[in-house]
DNA sequence: GATGAATGAGCATTCATTCAT
DNA sequence: CATGAATGAATGCTCATTCAT
């Protein structure tokens, strides 16, 4: 009977899923290890056959959300047609932030309290940087970039934009809501008018 | 001996920088009363006759920060020209960001576990965005603003692409360092060949 | 397994325990919950498991006590023999005070401290006195009662007699040692000679 | 200039009613240093210099009260009329613990913490009862008592019986409120009925 | 005399973690 | 596997008391 989750793959599974929901009420910080247990419908000491400590789901949980971010950042450009993969990657992109989005809340709580989540992360933003600075110098070599335009600030600064307004928009929930197409295509007008030549 | 501080005073205000620079080593939420009074040279008990609490020292340093902040938001632009207003303001923006960068730090991570915070926080940044919404929105009537752009989401774009650069960039250090008058440079270019009609 | 104590219980049961013996010692203001987690065999944070304060093992205490006491406030009378039933209900009243002097010492000393202890008290005592009224007045219509006697006050004032002679008998212990019978016997002559009339 | 007070008598005696005042409100227990220092406009540090204590400016009011009320205890009876004497003392004593009715509350609360205090008091007692006492045997030796009341036990439950009553009524405030000589006259009925002899 | 800043012991309380059952 | 009782370190907070000014 291969492919059989066992009871205790089951029991480790709802305790995770119990863990990001306390945490999402909670935040990471202020939750108990008890109240996690107990949401899963298990004791405290249970929690503990299945994770070391607190701080051992909440990291399974960052490399779920990271690992699936990691992906993102290794998605092929549509060659030729920048505008286009910029509006596909970041719709995609707000659409995983949005179905995700107590996860990235942990995530940013996570990272001021723990070094290694912050690197995790950072490491996964600085490989999207890195691609999109990439993306940009071989527009530049190909005279599509606007010549004054710095291709490695430019392109933090285009994630930036996009990671910080889906954490406002999504997290926060501080901005008026919107649809993910329009958002898309107001961040794809900024970057083809932002950093390259009109055509 | 007109305007000359007390003792009390004193005592006060070295207990503010020492939760300062506690909560910059060791973080909001890590970091311990009893710390904070050892490193202003004072017993424990001596906090509680200037502070009700560790998120009282808190609240008030972000209550500083934000005082601040509420100025940049109020800043006049200088009408007519917004490429200027726009560099200048940044630039202005991103040295108080960098003098200010352990509070903006504490500021991020409070947020997350302190609901008041987040809300001065938002206020401060709402004020902003409505600012810059305004303004294009008056550039829309001008004529000045490229034809599809939405100035509610523009605004929003734009204010989280410098705030979170300026986030990675001078508290977390993750970003290659660079100049403020470049970056400042940068972002007023995107804003302006982003959101602005080509002269 | 019916009607088994589990673990719980008993832990709960011997902090209870412990709680009076301390309060017994040290008084209920000066105690520690420590010391009655210690007494009790326990660390400290176990007491906490089972009381949310040292208040409210205080709490339960009083209310095991009132609960009993509640009883003797509604113990029929003795139809038709007022010196009997006054004499077999104070010695009832006596052996329980006997038996439950530390109790009633916490009771006299959280009342000073706690006003919902001094309530539960009041209540208690008001249905006693209340009681006595009823029967006094009673008394009255058949005729039985000296004729300048007030029912009311003659209550409390009876009450009151029995209450505190109890206390500093058996709480303070300073008055000459008796025996239950003759106190009861002493306090019933004064009842009858004092209120009733001369048959 | 004889009898004047000095400054620092006069702070003293602010001390102390201040203090009166604080253990009112908030109990003796319950009060701090601070508040009392306050309440007579000094900082807290100054009480130190007239009190050793908490406990002394208690003492100092338990002291002042127990003198007086020690009066009481050694103010003749009125030789040949029991009835009036008790009547008149009765309703002096009531009148008495009527304006001290805030120190009477802190007597009763610091006796259960303090035992110097409780014995001070018992002392009192002691001599109030082993005075009725006196007098119900030298009645006895004048064929005045009832047969069968023992003069000890009666002393004890008759002074306990005035000295409960008062605490409740006026203390606690927990019984209807009455006259003073209406409460006199019904206890003097009950000690001359209930222990003496009829005319 | 008086101030009020500072101390520090003392106690309550929480909660991650262990472990006998 | 699971329970839940028990631990005890960690930390917050209070307040009587001291003392330099």
């Amino acid at each position: 009977m291969e492919n059989v989750l066992t009871k205790g793959d089951r029991s480790q599974r709802s305790l995770k899923i119990a863990a990001r929901e306390i945490f999402k009420s909670d935040g990471y910080t202020n939750s108990r290890v008890q109240d996690i247990a107990a949401r899963a419908g298990f004791s405290n000491g249970a929690f503990y056959r299945y994770f070391s400590d607190k701080r051992a789901v909440m990291m399974a949980l960052m490399q779920d959300l990271l690992e699936d971010a990691y992906e993102f950042a290794h998605s092929p450009w549509e060659a030729g047609n920048p505008a286009n993969s910029i509006y596909t990657s970041t719709r995609r992109y707000l659409n995983y932030y949005r179905s995700n989005a107590d996860l990235f809340s942990i995530l940013v709580e996570a990272s001021q309290v723990d070094t290694e989540v912050e690197q995790m992360w950072a490491a996964v933003r600085t490989d999207v940087i890195d691609r999109i600075t990439r993306m940009l110098t071989r527009a530049r070599e190909e005279g599509l970039l606007r010549p004054k335009v710095n291709p490695a600030v430019a392109a933090s600064l285009l994630a930036a934009m996009t990671d910080h307004y889906a954490y406002l928009w999504l997290v926060l929930e501080r901005l008026p809501d919107s649809d993910i197409d329009e958002v898309s295509d107001q961040i794809t007008r900024i970057w083809s008018s932002g950093v390259f030549c009109e055509d």
